[in-house]
DNA sequence: GGCTCGGCTCGTACAGTGTGCGATTCCACT
DNA sequence: AGTGGAATCGCACACTGTACGAGCCGAGCC
């Protein structure tokens, strides 16, 4: 009856002749701007500018914003190097966590997008595709195969979501990397006075690399979701029926 | 000098005496509009209308629209119920993760805002030092006690908050639940059509309960994070060291 | 050539946003 | 009663997404 969603996907995108306008342009454009100024700095009429073109002109190539938005977060998807399906899962799936983490920090207005809605471009699908092989090749079947990498996807998606919004809230105030360091200290300990552990601890942060600390976290998360995996494997929790 | 963040939280609330509007109720407000009708749907004028005031009246008690986010924020973290720092650490991590899941579920606009910016609300730190508790108690020390509370953390989130975006994004379309799986088919069947494996795999869901695969699926991931951490600890990963 | 027609662009307009500012009200205390 | 600060509010500004209709431009037909 009436399409449920009607995604940019179900709709095919608008011919794109010669046109000084194209689909691809506006979204390669839109994406530029999100890179280099962020989110809320992406608005039709900057976009427009940008193009050297009307911001309503934007909507004969693109149905709203939103979609724009879901084009954009699919072109983000695309740069996701896939894992290979015959290398070992273990190496895959590490490769693929490493890569769409990276993926993010480099676009950082991505993350939030992606998890906010759901991702049905071509892109994702061709990544879950991927990663649903992989994962059946480790051994996994039924519905299980889902479960173990929807969970990878979580955890990265989950892990870097926050690193970016504390990158963003870092960097807001200029400041050296020490500087920053400090800074953050000095908050925690402001909002943590009634937690002497938790203030104690953080101590242990005074004098190391930020972005180190964050990477050897993403690192132990992942290993550990790797060999959460494994067990489920190890003891049969991989069948179709659970 | 200036200070890095100038948060809510290292500000001091207005007095709020017996005032007509104070930040309580304003967050209270905050909330249920939220709860009711979504995040788009918050205005400060609507706001103000709910609570009978002026819209601008509320700038008094909050500095700004982000500020009164960040406190309606911590209030859901509140909601959480704290693993209790005697139980067993896979009980207790375990009790925490569905309270998570829980709570997100049902402020469906927070999952989002908890995500995008750094979490330093009485509630959330109070949180976070029980969780660190807990995993020092189990056996992690040093750092890999944050790497641990936020592995867990990041799979709670990054689990909920695609769930949610697939609740909304389903739940416009007002259909049964059944029309409602159909739907979902036919959607990923139309995005799918290059991938039969992916394809043939979801027929799988053809017949499940959405709701009761959502929660299988997070009972595998976290199952699969708490046996990860379990291996750290087997293996002496946990050590200040790494 | 001129004419028409459809694809495409754009200016304008509308309803709505967050919030700075100055005026106004209200209450506690002298 | 008067005064001073706390609290509220209306207005205004700049900005948002996008509906709408008027126009441009190039291709096919007479």
């Amino acid at each position: 009856m009436n399409q449920p969603f009607s995604s940019v996907w179900t709709r095919e995108p608008r011919p794109a002749r010669s046109a000084t306008l194209s689909r691809a342009q506006i979204v390669r454009a839109a994406i530029e701007l999100l890179d280099t100024e962020g989110l809320d700095a992406l608005s039709m009429r900057r976009l427009g500018a940008k193009l050297g073109s009307g911001a309503t002109s934007i909507y004969w190539h693109v149905a709203n914003k939103d979609e724009l938005l879901e084009l954009a977060v699919d072109e983000v998807y695309g740069g996701i190097t896939l894992p290979d399906e015959d290398t070992a899962w273990r190496e895959a799936v590490s490769v693929f966590a490493r890569s769409m983490r990276a993926v993010l920090l480099d676009h950082p207005w991505a993350a939030v997008l992606l998890g906010s809605r759901p991702s049905l471009g071509p892109n994702a699908v061709a990544l879950v595709d991927r990663l649903m092989k992989v994962c059946r090749r480790a051994g996994f079947a039924g519905m299980a195969v889902d479960h173990a990498w929807s969970t990878l996807l979580a955890f990265v998606l989950g892990v870097t979501t926050p690193e970016i919004a504390w990158r963003a809230a870092l960097g807001s105030t200029r400041v050296s990397d020490t500087e920053l360091m400090k800074a953050t200290h000095s908050v925690a300990e402001d909002a943590v006075r009634d937690h002497p552990d938790l203030a104690a601890h953080y101590a242990l942060y005074k004098d190391m690399d930020i972005e180190a600390s964050r990477a050897a976290a993403f690192d132990f998360g992942l290993t550990c979701v790797i060999d959460g995996l494994q067990v489920r494997l190890d003891r049969g929790d991989a069948p179709p029926s659970g």
